[in-house]
DNA sequence: GAGGGTCATGTCAGCGCTATCATGGCGAAA
DNA sequence: TTTCGCCATGATAGCGCTGACATGACCCTC
């Protein structure tokens, strides 16, 4: 008998051998039911299931040249915008064959483009990437993937293929519209890491500063250092005592928009009257928050199930008419920059007593 | 000239070719350069780079029965504990072969069990599963995997192989006589999900409880959803519509005691002096919080990188002399939790001026 | 009824790598 | 010098599966 190296493992031969056909008819039916007779494909199903066959995906890839995986690259794992994304991708692949490859950038170019390579080494059915600021070589590398890849969270005018996702700038310019028109006119920026999508972020609210003719780069407070809760209330507290007059923040994300509510409830700076506070991502908490936080609700679900969809259609050869998806954003007005009609700051009461 | 099903990639024939050696030389050059002549090793690295060679994964894993694969499943991607986790094993596995296959239980045993089969018929290096709580044919797939595998997050009598984490009930009963000893005597509890981790919280809580006479099932309020901070507002408003006299929460994890603390707020209730808030696993925005929120630190990325590095030895043959190891847990007592003396609800003025 | 098309199934030869055993050279021990 | 054993290297035979082509049965058309 022959020594098996796969642990005793059934493999094709032995499920053809018991259903009384020829192994390349199992693999048939297993991958193309249609092709076979349903005779045959009842009896190779019966055989399947008594002996506990499963596929060796490594025999599988090698033979066929491809692979049922998706390659998924991120730049965070803490950051739950992309856990989001990743809940969107997993569940809109559940059911399939398809199995994630996941990659974590941290953030840096550098690091995709060798994910990038590592993959490719793998010749993944799909890559799923985020953003669109990839290195030259990183570009080339999808480019030359010789399979789907979709862009996802950010959207830009030469996809490499296809990409699902919003204007960062747009957005951007969208929520400082908003808190002008609620009356704010002294408005700082409060910004972490300062990725290419913050940075747009930052484009469309100078831009939108400068529309209006109120833009003082002064009220602009960033640092590369990634973002937290902590930065946010590190960061407001750094601005006003540089610019002690400003009346707003747009926050470059929830967590930072957080922080700079539980500043200013420290400083006993009232929210809104005092300071108009909105965030950006619309994460769960911001509704909860006490008072609500204002923020722009981006569909990272939806982009996630979407790319995959994307993805899965070009697999088929099916690719989608429209190469370029933009999923919009909405903007959550809420408590925090529901500024009331005089305006004037207010002191308030003490909130808690600790000692 | 044959033709090339792999995109024309160099194989490990063409690399020996030009090395002038055979293939099993650049094999072994590659996998264990100790065993070729410096001579020859070095023709070989030559060769590898002046043709971009990249070994097949597949074939390797066909040819060899081995994969350089670690499966991890953990019960969810949105919640930030795993991310943590997550973040540990990915560093662990940084300048290694090593990859990573995650999948996502969703809290589900039944799902768990598919995956745990789905991942074991890749015949992985490892497995890094969260929690002891497999169902009967999970512990026995993990026992039958013939690979390391690392039960992490929790803690338990039997491993199936190695464990890494700390006690839950410890950790509830920990916080719990924080809460006491604070002077806290209506104390309540808060819990979503009530996955078995979290039950095991809620025992300790009991136990403390008990253990001081003041254990009242009534001020126990949870639910099966999933947890948020708008959960933890929805269930502080539930427990004090039945319960108005309840002084403290343990919160079950920290989103429900940011949810908290909010609902505190929006009701005008002075935390600590008349409400203590502690929450679970002290995650970042805790201590920025207004007040500070007291909560347990767990060591969640040393756990993540503690088990890669246990499942590392054990692959090479060197499995850890302790198979189960505690990380232990650390109070983070906060502002939230600090009672003043004299214990008396105290009216405090509005936090903010919103119309 | 010959020719051609379609369909279900089979044969065969690899995919790119590694396990296993074989080989030849060389130094140490006898 | 002879013998032995060790070491570096090579030849060979698969790992489990699928692509490409072959085969034969059956049906339709003129």
């Amino acid at each position: 008998m022959r020594k098996r190296r796969n642990g005793g493992r059934p493999t094709i031969a032995d499920v053809a051998q018991r259903a009384g056909v020829s192994s390349i008819t199992v693999s048939r039916a297993l991958r193309d039911p249609e092709r076979v007779s349903p005779q045959l494909r009842q009896q190779i199903e019966e055989a399947v299931r008594e002996l506990e066959y499963v596929p060796d995906q490594h025999a599988r890839a090698l033979a066929s040249a491809r692979t049922d995986v998706i390659g998924v690259i991120i730049p965070s794992f803490t950051n739950n915008v992309f856990a989001d994304v990743l809940r969107g991708i997993y569940d809109g692949l559940a059911q399939t064959p398809y199995q994630v490859q996941l990659g974590n950038s941290r953030y840096s170019p550098i690091e995709e483009e060798r994910l990038l390579a590592t993959f490719l080494s793998q010749r993944p059915a799909a890559l799923i990437v985020a953003g669109i600021d990839q290195t030259e070589r990183g570009r080339a590398l999808l480019a030359a993937a010789g399979c789907p890849v979709v862009q996802v969270m950010d959207l830009g005018d030469d996809p490499v293929d296809m990409m699902v996702g919003f204007s960062h700038r747009a957005s951007g310019h969208a929520v400082t519209s908003h808190l002008l028109e609620a009356g704010y006119r002294r408005i700082g920026f409060l910004g972490a890491r300062m990725d290419p999508r913050t940075q747009r972020r930052l484009e469309g609210y100078r831009a939108a500063l400068a529309e209006a003719g109120l833009y003082d780069p002064a009220r602009i407070t960033t640092t590369p250092a990634s973002s937290s809760v902590s930065l946010g209330r590190d960061l407001l507290r750094d601005l006003l005592a540089r610019m002690p007059d400003t009346d707003a923040v747009f926050c470059n994300n929830d967590d930072l928009a957080l922080g700079a509510l539980f500043e200013c409830q420290r400083a006993l700076l009232a929210v809104p009257a005092s300071m108009g506070i909105a965030g950006f991502n619309d994460l769960e908490m911001m509704a909860a928050a006490c008072p609500s936080l204002t923020s722009v609700r981006t569909p990272r679900y939806e982009i996630g199930s979407r790319a995959v969809q994307m993805a899965r259609a070009a697999i088929a050869g099916r690719r989608p008419a429209e190469r370029v998806v933009d999923t919009g954003f909405a903007l959550q007005i809420r408590e925090s920059t529901k500024r009331p009609e005089t305006v004037r700051p207010q002191p308030m009461g003490a909130l808690y007593n600790n000692a």
